[in-house]
DNA sequence: AACTATTTATAACT
DNA sequence: TAGTTATAAATAGTT
């Protein structure tokens, strides 16, 4: 205190009453309310950039009026310290941003899109197979195989079973050679190794038949 | 100040030197660090209250300590204040909470294999499809096995070797049955075992690959 | 926004 | 970690 002040504090009397203690409840005279708002809430971001300066913390103060004006403070910065906030609490926040939400859920679309054209397909593709699997069966009712061996004579069941066999043993082969290949294939993919194998016999192209 | 503590401090002297005035920079003194971060905290979180209180205004304050220790007080709520935060500057965490990272990456997992899993069954019934219409061709001279496997990619390959393998089970099923029917047929004509065969192999049959 | 008078917060110490 | 004290800082009421 210097001389001119004392000297003032002599001179006039009592400009104020000076800082009176307060309750702690809503300040009901609205102009007071707003300016203790203001004090305050800078005294709370003063004392929040302070608590971090000295004490090496890291502080996010935010504030909403009562008129929902937004106000903030942080160090390092309030986002960086939101998001760790967030990260350790595992919080989903409730607003989370439209945008964002708008994202997700497109992708969530998309993914379904993609599956339900997939979806789309493979009934076409059951289609086509059931047509082609009636054409087959339009003459006898069934496959070769299923002809109706009750009914056969002895030599023409005969005949039946050797075809048969044949048949079997064809697949078998065949088996052998596709097995080969399925090992050939997982164990390198160098140069094709079946470059040999266009003299199978009558090889037909089904490329005609594909169905797409 | 009563007696006694007038009394106290004219027998003792100068118990403390008072609050004393500090520069705003990091406290180096470790104690004292801990010490003035404890207190300064309880003044923020304090001084943030009674600002809600006083002046209606919604208050979040999070504080990490220098050791990443977490500490917050919020008026209601620190998290309601949080999201009204986020939305109001429709900001996307960055650490977005591994819990929702988790349920979205799986969802997409989900939709992937679902997706996946269509594919596959869709490429069953093009193999299928195309054996069966290779079946067609069995007059051309050519049979359905002999599809240029050469050309084949590992899978449709793998596909390939077990519609093959099942045609070989049911082939061999199917010669056992002629064989005993024909040992039946050459010893005696006992009732007709067949009568319920005239199905399609399950192998060709499409029932079973109808999704959903 | 500025000015006190006073309350409140807190640095140093126990 | 909690309590004490002297003092710095914040701020209520006023202008």
């Amino acid at each position: 205190m210097d001389a001119a002040n004392s000297n003032q504090q002599q001179e006039t009397r009592r400009t104020s009453k000076g800082r009176q203690k307060i309750e702690i409840k809503r300040v009901e005279r609205e102009s007071n309310r707003y300016v203790t708002f203001s004090k305050r809430k800078n005294g709370l971001f003063k004392k929040a950039t302070e608590l971090s300066t000295l004490c090496g913390a890291e502080t996010a103060v935010i504030i909403f009026s009562e008129h929902r004006k937004l106000f903030s403070c942080g160090q390092p910065d309030v986002d960086q310290v939101l998001d760790r906030y967030l990260a350790e609490t595992e919080r989903v926040p409730n607003n989370f941003p439209s945008l964002i939400k708008n994202n997700i859920v497109e992708n969530q679309l998309a993914n379904k899109q993609e599956y339900a054209e997939s979806l789309k397909r493979l009934e076409e593709e059951q289609t086509v197979a059931k047509m082609i699997g009636s054409l087959n069966n339009m003459n006898g009712g069934g496959f070769w195989w299923d002809l109706p061996i009750d009914n056969m004579e002895q030599d023409e069941l005969e005949a039946y079973r050797e075809s048969m066999e044949q048949l079997k043993k064809n697949l078998i082969a065949r088996l052998g050679l596709i097995e080969s290949t399925c090992n050939a294939l997982t164990e390198s993919r160098i140069a094709n190794p079946f470059i040999n194998m266009k003299e199978i016999p009558s090889s037909l192209s089904f490329n005609s038949h594909q169905c797409q």
